[in-house]
DNA sequence: GAACCGTGGCT
DNA sequence: TAGCCAAGGTT
């Protein structure tokens, strides 16, 4: 039998979706991963696993997917916990946004939704990180409603099965596609056979062709540029910041302060740091003492040791930072007693290294108390 | 609409 | 090496 194609730049017909369909359904039957969350569906675990998926790999994600149903069994025992045990779950995952969001989800369940998970579109995009892609998962994945979703994997595998370009034109092309895929019921399936096609054959780099159930409706396999779909978008440059950390020692407590909710690393703990771009630039030593309840030295003594370098990259700006630690032990001028003051974690706290252990840092912060671990054993 | 938001792995 | 990429959402 001849099977349907689909020309480029035109809309396909039902009996090229209804094949799609059809030959994604027998493959993903026979390829899905046995991947945790999809011994039963639960919503809560489907809903952490999207979570945590959004922008990351998926080995990335399995490891830190386990720990946390160990640590948070049910949504109730995320809503009732600190957010900082959900930040320290989530440590090392990155966009941290998405555990504090998950957080303020989980309570809002709880207080409006009975402890449940909510079903429909609507409810479910009304939560804190959930957006059209993730309410799209969660309704049609946990819960097998026939609604579509369009995330990285979909937008390519559409691209190339209709030979289309990335524009925002065809980005709505494919909610209205992925909607007819998934209006045929089994969303569920349809749903996560297209981003699995996509992530295990479908690949953005070298797509295998040779393994696609859909290969022979494909048109951007037919016109043997698969691979050109749905093209590149332009990069920005990536700035380079240079700077200074500060690891402020006391006895056995390091100087830590809590960052701002908003923002990068939002609610993790940090050793002071500030950009220096033109390398020395002791001001910012002296008011960090000064926070810190220590003694003030001259500037003409100023001498911080030399930690070490770090260098962190992200993905959108890059820094390279030189760090610094000083220890400050001296009797001379006044100290605030360490652990007694009730600041305001922002600006700072003495913690010693068994109750740093417990506290959220960023990838930099860990490489940086790293490299402090060294220097006392040494 | 565009900028912002992490990290690790791969080439 | 430096760039690219990965189950997006928020502002």
């Amino acid at each position: 039998m001849t099977r349907p194609h689909v020309s480029a730049g035109l809309v396909p017909d039902d009996r090229w979706v209804g094949s799609v369909r059809q030959a994604l359904l027998k493959w993903f039957a026979r390829h899905a991963r046995p991947l945790p969350w999809r011994k039963d569906y639960a919503p809560y675990h489907v809903w952490v696993a999207e979570m945590m998926l959004q922008q990351t790999r998926m080995d990335t994600v399995l490891p830190y997917y386990q720990r946390w149903m160990e640590r948070f069994p049910t949504l109730e025992a995320v809503a009732r916990a600190p957010q900082q045990d959900v930040l320290k779950a989530w440590e090392g995952l990155g966009y941290y946004g998405r555990a504090r969001n998950l957080h303020r989800a989980a309570g809002e369940m709880l207080r409006r939704h009975g402890g449940a998970i909510p079903s429909s579109l609507e409810e479910l995009a009304a939560l804190p990180g959930i957006g059209p892609y993730t309410a799209g998962a969660v309704a049609s994945i946990a819960f097998n409603q026939p609604v579509p979703l369009v995330d990285g994997n979909v937008a390519r595998v559409l691209a190339r099965l209709t030979a289309r370009s990335a524009t925002e034109q065809d980005r709505k092309d494919d909610w209205a596609l992925a909607a007819r895929l998934a209006a045929g019921g089994q969303a569920r399936h349809v749903n996560q056979g297209m981003m699995e096609l996509g992530a295990l054959v479908c690949q953005p780099r070298v797509p295998q062709c040779h393994a696609c159930p859909l290969a022979d409706l494909c048109q951007g396999a037919a016109l043997g540029r698969p691979q050109d779909f749905p093209g590149v978008s332009p990069r920005k440059k990536i700035p380079l910041v240079r700077g200074a950390m500060a690891l402020l020692a006391h006895q056995d407590r390091l100087w830590v302060r809590r960052r701002p909710q908003r923002g990068l690393w939002g609610g993790l703990w940090e050793f002071p740091w500030w950009e220096e771009p033109e390398g020395k630039n002791p001001g910012p030593w002296a008011e960090l003492l000064r926070q810190a309840g220590q003694s003030v030295p001259e500037q003409a003594d100023f001498q911080p040791g030399k930690l070490g370098q770090i260098n962190h990259t992200l993905t959108h700006c890059r820094f390279r930072w030189q760090c610094y630690g000083w220890v400050v032990t001296g009797p001379r001028g006044k100290h605030t007693r360490p652990g007694r003051r009730a600041a305001d974690p922002e600006t700072g706290a003495w913690k010693t290294l068994e109750e740093l252990a417990a506290l959220p840092l960023g990838k930099p912060a860990h490489l940086a108390l790293a490299l402090w671990k060294e220097k006392i054993q040494s």
